[in-house]
Parts: structure tokens; sequence; C-alpha cells
DNA sequence: CGGATTTGACCTGCGC
DNA sequence: GCGCAGGTCAAATCCG
């Protein structure tokens, strides 16, 4: 017999074609479904019987591939509902924005001198937004783009994205005023005036620029950007080797022995993208050589990797902080008109998770022993205006628990056990001293770094994959009080552990998480336990030992007994068969399996899981109560291992937010626990999504698995962005008045919505 | 051999 | 105008 297979592809679109008239291979593929669909040609020479056998199995198999193909088409049908439905959603949202956009420039306009007269609205529109940089921001893009995804129904980018629209402000310390334009607004970023109309090529008198004509007119060079306006972020932290690990790749391009420091200078520029105007300095601090100081400058004109988002959205939003508050008053001079709340001339913002000092440093020489600590520095009168972020952390204990309790206020206060238990703040600086930098930052080799046999949730070793977890690693590091390396004996942290585990509101609170996903239909009845005044309803799995659980404002941390975790995993992102609850084919964005055509027994198995009962999965559901809250702090301990978190991620329900579930989706393999779960980031809100409260646009880890801290690390970010930090504000206080009023009747509701949005997916 | 680094020369801005 | 310091360039060199 002969088989000649050949594939082809086969769109249902194409109402022409009959599926009956393919040879050999039909590889359907839409979306994430892929059928393969097989058929024998039949050859004369076959005698009557072969050729009955043949036409027989030809039959069956035809049959079969007509039902796979009408499920094909009627899941196609679905997915393109889900679409139009996403599409729907995306335009109420864009036309929201609009409003509030033009509503907003009415207003300045009539206050304010708008500086940039010469912008159409979109221009205006893009001007308005201000960017954290999590890989390539609005702000990055020129105005056309922007423009466009501003006007678009279409228009996904894979890029991990988040937008600050900042007209709320969102306690961000960002105060920029919003008829500035970006480079007033956000100096640091990318101005698209500067490559569009070349103005920073000239003076105020219309006259070339020198430098940056030296520079061959390149239009994305950090000179470009205004000079006046520009910032620099310089990030002081613990380290041996000659650079840190930031994520990005650059390459070094002088070294200069600077006045006052005998250790050189070296300078590095971005060579990620060929223009990319970002730079960098790496020196060592005269006063103590194993303090690294790196000092960056300018924002990437690209897409970041995954790992230096992390870095690159943390000093974007220092200098926005630092210039924001430079455009809120004439004076030059940052020190004066960095936004100050006390007496002693220091303010705070918190930003991506970090807390930034902002210290009159005409006061203070010293940057103040804070942490995160930051200062704005000016090294000479004109020179650049500088915000420091001090990870060295010299800090006392007292001063670091002061911070550390501030940090805590982003959260809901039931999960601030750091304040309520004197037992859990260890000493704070030992731990800081000696493992203040995160792993892959004090790698050489950034490229060799990546191990995916580190990858392991609870072990000590956080590739360098995602410096993000690197940040938020050092976060953990030094909010939570224990190290990924800590010397800190594990009895100190069985201690704190107990004490922290011991509050009754936690008890509550994990009872309810759990509930929520163990229990098949327990849900309402026991989280209605939760004494707290925000509801929590996030699942977890239900290997999960409640009574030996610690939490924290944290959603993830490790120890030192977690040391001997396996190492022999393969991949994060291998499902494991038997525990694994939902494949990522069951999904309809797959990509594990893009491009590659399924067996019927893999489709008959995505079916199997998607008809099975939601409430047993081990699924994380972020659910929206009607308030801006975002809560994700609940880990379990089991073995001495930091293994499961889960994560709540809340938005209005009264705005396009309004059923925008958020599903992370664990993922469990063979080695579980001692492999870290990967969690899927399923989010039904696809870029861009700039919503009508202004609040952030959204479409990280779109269709990945990745590994759990690397979600953790953007759901705090998000946190931090978020999180009202004032309980008592009136949306929050009436969001806790409804939950406690009907907890059942809400938890219903939202379990409601879960479902039906997995479902619908 | 190609890319990254080194390093001396050069440019620019600023104060005197 | 000169000197100084910061920053950049680009040829030479290194290295995998």
């Amino acid at each position: 017999m002969e088989n000649k297979n050949k594939a082809e592809y086969y769109s249902p679109d194409d109402e022409d074609r009959d599926i009956d008239d393919q040879e050999n291979i039909i590889v359907h593929q839409r979306g994430a479904v892929n059928v393969m669909v097989k058929r024998e040609r039949s050859s004369p020479e076959h005698n009557s019987m072969a050729s009955t056998s043949t036409h027989k199995e030809q039959d069956d198999q035809l049959a079969s591939a007509k039902v796979e193909m009408r499920e094909v088409m009627e899941e196609n049908q679905r997915l393109r509902m889900h679409l139009d439905r996403m599409m729907k959603e995306y335009r109420n949202l864009q036309n929201q924005f609009h409003d509030i956009v033009k509503k907003e420039t009415d207003q300045k306009s009539s206050s304010t001198v708008n500086t940039s007269t010469h912008h159409d609205e979109s221009d205006q529109e893009a001007d308005q937004l201000v960017s954290l940089s999590l890989g390539r921001t609005t702000s990055d893009m020129k105005k056309d783009e922007l423009s466009k995804i501003l006007k678009k129904d279409k228009g996904h980018d894979d890029e991990g994205v988040i937008i600050i629209n900042n007209n709320k402000s969102l306690d961000l310390g960002l105060d920029c005023k919003f008829e500035s334009t970006p480079t007033e607004c956000s100096p640091v970023n990318y101005s698209p005036e500067n490559s569009l109309d070349d103005q920073a090529n000239k003076d105020e008198n219309g006259n070339q620029n020198p430098k940056t004509m030296r520079n061959n007119g390149d239009g994305d060079d950090v000179s470009q950007q205004n000079p006046t306006k520009r910032a620099r972020v310089s990030v002081r932290v613990r380290c041996d080797a000659p650079t840190m690990n930031d994520g990005c790749q650059w390459r070094k391009y002088g070294q200069k022995i600077a006045k006052g420091n005998p250790c050189p200078r070296a300078y590095y520029r971005c060579t990620v993208a060929p223009n990319c105007p970002v730079r960098k300095q790496v020196q060592r601090c005269a006063e103590d050589m194993s303090i690294l100081i790196t000092t960056y400058e300018g924002t990437h004109n690209h897409t970041l990797p995954l790992s230096a988002t992390a870095m690159a959205s943390t000093t974007s939003a220092a200098a926005s902080m630092l210039l924001s508050g430079s455009s809120s008053s004439s004076d030059p001079n940052p020190q004066v008109t960095a936004t100050t709340t006390t007496p002693t001339s220091t303010t705070s913002a918190n930003i991506n998770g970090f807390n930034f000092y902002l210290s009159d440093t005409s006061k203070h020489n010293k940057s103040p022993y804070y942490f995160p600590n930051s200062s704005i520095s000016t090294s000479a009168p004109n020179s650049l205006p500088t915000i420091t972020l001090d990870l060295t952390s010299t800090s006392s204990s007292s001063s670091s628990l002061y911070h550390l309790n501030r940090m805590s206020h982003n959260f809901p206060p039931r999960y601030n056990y750091n304040n309520n238990n004197s037992s859990t703040n260890l000493n704070f600086s030992s731990v800081l001293e000696s493992n203040s930098l995160p792993i892959s930052w004090t790698n050489n080799y950034p490229n060799q770094a990546y191990n995916k046999n580190n990858q392991n949730f609870g072990s000590l070793t956080f590739s360098s994959r995602s410096s993000q977890a690197n940040i938020f690693q050092s976060y953990l590091q030094k909010n939570n009080n224990i190290s990924t390396q800590s010397s800190l004996p594990p009895e100190t942290i069985a201690a704190a552990t107990k004490a922290i585990t011991s509050d009754p509101n936690f008890h509550s609170a994990l009872a309810a998480a759990l509930t929520s996903i163990i229990g098949n239909s327990g849900i309402e009845n026991k989280s209605s336990h939760v004494t707290e005044p925000f509801p929590i309803l996030s699942s977890l799995p239900s290997s999960s030992n409640p009574n030996k659980c610690s939490s924290s404002f944290l959603n993830k941390q490790t120890s030192s007994a977690s040391a001997n975790n396996n190492n022999n995993s393969n991949s994060t992102q291998q499902p494991g068969n038997n525990s694994m609850l939902f494949s990522s084919s069951s999904l309809p964005f797959s990509t594990s399996n893009k491009g590659k055509s399924t067996s019927p027994s893999d489709r008959a198995a995505t079916r199997e899981h998607k008809a099975r009962d939601l409430s047993s999965e081990p699924y994380l559901t972020a659910l929206f109560p009607p308030y801006r809250w975002l809560q994700c702090r609940l880990q379990l301990e089991r073995d001495n291992n930091i293994m499961l978190w889960n994560a709540v991620i809340f938005g209005p329900d009264d705005t396009p937010w309004d059923g925008g579930t958020f599903k992370l989706t664990l993922q469990f393999s063979e080695d579980y626990p001692n492999k870290p779960p990967t969690v899927r980031f399923v989010s039904r809100m696809f870029h861009p999504n700039i919503y009508a409260d202004g609040s952030i646009c959204l479409d990280i880890l779109q269709n990945q698995w990745s590994p759990i801290y690397d979600v953790a690390a953007i759901l705090t970010s998000i946190q931090s962005l978020l999180c009202d930090p004032n309980p008592n504000s009136p949306a929050n206080s009436e969001a806790a008045r409804m939950f406690s009023e009907n907890k059942r009747e809400y938890n219903r509701r939202v379990r409601e919505i879960v479902e039906q949005s997995w479902t619908a997916d």
C-alpha cells in the first residue's frame, strides 16, 4: 500500500473546500485547537477484500474526521464568540477611556497652559500615559503605534505590559500633570517627539545640539531626551561581580576613573536593540568596595525580555516619581521640588513593590537608612537628578521594621502579621548583610545563569530567567525577613511560622481559601467564616495542609530548610500527567502545542478536562470584588518547604473589569511537591487594556506557563500599583460593608462568574 | 572570525 | 581661554 501523506491546512472559513476532497492529512489549526485527520488513499491495485476493508476503514475515519471537524468548528465558533465579546468589552473600555481623557484634557486646558498644543488628540492620549516600563510600555511606543492601539480593536501584544493611566495617581507618587508631554511627565521614557520632530537635536534657539549631531542623528539616543527632564536611577547593591545581572544585554563602551573614586567607572549601553538609548554606569563605592553602584539613564525603546522588566519598571517608576516631583515645580532642583510631606523632607512612595524614600539631600548628605532605601541626589548643580535605590541596607532592624510595616500598609491588614507578632521580626540586617543581593545579580555571566534545574519553588535558587523573580526575591528577603539563602536557623523560621499561623484570622482566611477548592460545595458556607474585613475567595491545591501554614503579605518565600529540594526537574513547562489537573491543551490559547497536531485521544482528554467539575480543580482564581483591591497573600508550608500560594486580584465590578476574572492555573508536575507548580496567567483581558477607572493595562504571561514566582512577582507589582493603602477609603469601606453583609451571596456570585468565565474559555 | 572589551584620544560643558 | 571632569568614540586587543 502506498501511503503518501502530506500535510495541508484547512481553514474552516474556507467554505468552498470540501473535507472529502482533502487527501491524506488535514491539519486544522485555529487558535489552539489542533486537529489532525488522516485519510488513506485507496489504490486500484488492491483486491476487493482489502479494498472493502480499506474503504470501511476510510469510511470510519472519514466519519470520525467529520465529527472531529464539526467539533472543531463548534469550538471555533465558541472562540469567535468569545473573541467578539472581548472585543466588545474592549471597545467599551476604549470609549470610556477616551471619554475620561477628553474630560481631563478639557478640565486641564482651562486652567493650565497646554504645552503640547501641536499634538492631535491621539497624541494627547498618548502623552497622558505614564508607563512603568514593564516590558515595552505605552510611552515607549511611538505615537503612531499608540494611536493605533488606542483606535484599533485588535492588536495583541505578547509582551507583558503594565500601563498606568496616571489620572488616578494610584498612590504611586507619580504626580505628572495630565497636560504634560511625555518628556515632562516621564522624561526617562522614550520621547516620541524626539524621533518625530527631532526637537531634542535643537536647543531653545533651534540650533543643532552638537552632542547629538555627533551621534549621527541617532534619534533614540538618550541625549536627545529633554535634558532638563532626564533622570537617573542609581541602584546600590552588594555585589562581588563586576556588574549585576539586571536582565538586559549591555555592551561596555568606555571606562573612566572618576574624580573622588579610585574605582573606575564603566559605561555600558543596552544592546538589546540597536538604537536603544539606555545607558548605565557601573562603579564600585569608594567607601565600601563591596557595594556596586549601577546608574541607569533612559528608557528602553524596545520590548524587554521578561528578565529585564522588573529592573526596568522599577527604575522607570523611580525616575518618573523623581521627575514628577520636578515637574510639579518650576524649580529645576529636584532636591527642592520633590514632594515632601514631613519636616525632615522625606517622602515615600511605593513603586513596584519597592518603597522609595526621597530625601532632601541638601539636608541629608547621606541616604537615610531606610529599606529599601532611596534618595534624590545631585552630584553637581547641573547634573541630572538622580534617585538612589539603596539595596545594601545597613539599617538597624528597628528602622527596617518601621519601613517593613510601612510597606505592609499596602496590603490588607490581616496579612500584616509582622505588625502583630514580634516573633516574626527577625534580625533584618543580618539577613541583608549576608544576602542582600538576588542571586543572579551576582552572576558574572547572565546568559549562563539560566538553569531550569534550579527553578525549584521553595528551593534556594532563582534562575536569571527572570530578574523580576530576582527582584521579588530580594523584595522577599528584605521584607519578609527570610532570605532564600538565609543563614537563619530553621527554628527561627519555624518560630515565625508558628507565630504567624497561630493567628486565628489566618486560619479563617486559609480555611476559606482551601474550602474554595477542596470543598466541592462548601465554599459559601466555609468562606463565610472569614472574619477579615475583606473577602478572600482563592483556591488552593487540595494537598495543602491547613495545619501547617504560614502567611504573610508576601506570597512566596523560601527558607534554608528547603535547600534539599530536588534539582533534577527538567522543566517547569512540562506537565505532569498524573497530577496535572488542567493540561495546557485544555485551554484555548495553548502555546505548548502550538503548531503541532494533537491526537484524537488528546482531544478527548481535552474535552474531558473541560467537562470536569470545576470546583475540584486546583486553579487559582482571581476574583473581583467591587472595589479596587488586590490580595494574593497566602502561602503554605509543608515539609519545611514553602510550597504554595494563591492570589486574588481585585477589580471594580462596576467597571469594564466586570466579569474580568483573572485565572491563575496551577500546573503540578509528577515531582510535586519537590518541583514547583507552574502557573499560567489566563486573563480575559487582552492588550491593550486601558480601563475606564484609569488603572491598568495588563497582559502578562498570557498563555504561558511560568514558574510560580514569576507570576508572584508580577502580582506583587500589580498589587503595589493597585492597592489603596488607605483601608478607610470610601471604596474599600463600601466593599467591606457589602461583603460583610452578605458573604454567601457575594461568594456565590463570584464563583458563578469564575466558572462561567472558565467554561467560556 | 566575529563580537565584546580595553583604552587612549577626543568632545562637551562648566567654573574660574 | 584654559583646565578639569564627565562622557563618548573607535582602533586595538582579547576571547570564545
